[in-house]
DNA sequence: GTTTTTCTGTTGCAAAAACAACAAATTATC
DNA sequence: GATAATTTGTTGTTTTTGCAACAGAAAAAC
């Protein structure tokens, strides 16, 4: 997300053909990967936005984390325990490319420029992904509907450096993403524009208070 | 914390007198660190336990890491973005490595062996943290008390392989660690005996059911 | 071995959140 | 541009969770 990775060279030198990843392309609401244990897939959005998505038996949806460019996503970085579904879904077209882990120690039989990169500029793709998964849990932790959905607007206000933020996705979406019942959330909402934290117009929100 | 990192081989390649690091001591109820932006601090539990906790403005403290032996952890894993405090306590006496994040590429000038395997194995660490912090946010994102117990309980038999799980800490913590009131948790976790899906005795729990 | 502190277990009550159901608005699809 | 599908906004009701307060048990400190 905010690694100093640069796509364009990415791609330029994948082009020298390494045998081992591979890019696909995939359009809206298309399933990108399930995650299934031990195949141990290594994937990089190189373009568009897609949530990775668990749905429980009960019927709950859950974002478990909203990917964008340059985020790092695959079944490495999880053990399947539960039973639940993972899906990774494409929110608009998307551009993925997918690596066994397996194989980034292992140098490419063609030594490629992209392999080298890759495993070279890996610790920083990853210290990034942890970074965003401890803001997560942040969230995730918070006692009340009220503080998560402060805690989230002031992260995106942070990231932008500003009052003024932009909802990545829907509302319906955001519940899902905060693990909270839609209709209890924009209940929350309306007081938090009535108490003045928030004024909302659509779905740009900004930050009054505090 | 499932990494097949030996400790001792750690320890002997370190006594090789490497420039950058340094080992600490501390014994119960010491903080063996307080995050605070930009120092870059990467640390690596070597012998003990110790909790990554939090305290929040309305009193409520959250346990956000439960650190075991070989678990990384330190400031470079986090935008410190709220002023909520983030300090990690020891819950038995410790050993701790520090490490500034910056100094791991730029080679050692001894070039030691401890600094070549730190590099080298830095990967299979953090992967296993990713994997941890996934499984934290599964447990998290669960909608109910009753759904992240039982969550929890499943994900310590999974690892001990068994169906009889000691709690490695106590229920006070178990309730600042699920992020949930600790009564409430012990009314949940009657119920949960009362419907025969797990028998208690002291920290022991023995799942039934499902 | 006694005292102090922390942890466990319990409960009534208040507050918050989930559930359910629907109309209006918006967006996508044909 | 009409129709279908999804999203937003709202509200009454039920359920769950949090809060507060306390007694007994266990553990730690002296």
């Amino acid at each position: 997300m905010n690694t100093n990775f640069d796509i364009e060279d990415f791609i330029q030198s994948f082009s020298t053909q390494c045998t081992k990843a591979q890019i696909k392309h995939f359009t809206k609401n298309e399933t990108i990967t399930t995650y299934i244990q031990k195949r141990n897939q290594l994937c990089i959005l190189l373009k568009g936005h897609a949530d990775l998505v668990r749905y429980d038996f009960d019927g709950n949806r859950t974002i478990v984390e909203h990917l964008s460019k340059n985020d790092i996503f695959g079944e490495i970085f999880y053990n399947i325990t539960t039973n639940n579904e993972l899906l990774v879904e494409a929110k608009s077209n998307c551009e993925v490319l997918f690596y066994n882990y397996n194989d980034i120690h292992k140098k490419c039989t063609l030594n490629c420029e992209f392999h080298t990169y890759l495993s070279e500029n890996l610790p920083e793709f990853i210290l990034s992904k942890i970074t965003n998964l401890n803001m997560r849990i942040e969230l995730l932790t918070k006692r009340s509907i009220r503080d998560k959905l402060l805690g989230y607007f002031n992260l995106l206000s942070m990231r932008t450096m500003s009052k003024k933020l932009v909802l990545p996705f829907s509302l319906t979406d955001l519940a899902d993403y905060l693990s909270i019942d839609r209709s209890a959330m924009m209940r929350e909402l309306k007081l938090l524009k009535d108490d003045g934290f928030i004024i909302k117009t659509g779905n740009t929100i900004t930050l009054n208070k505090q």
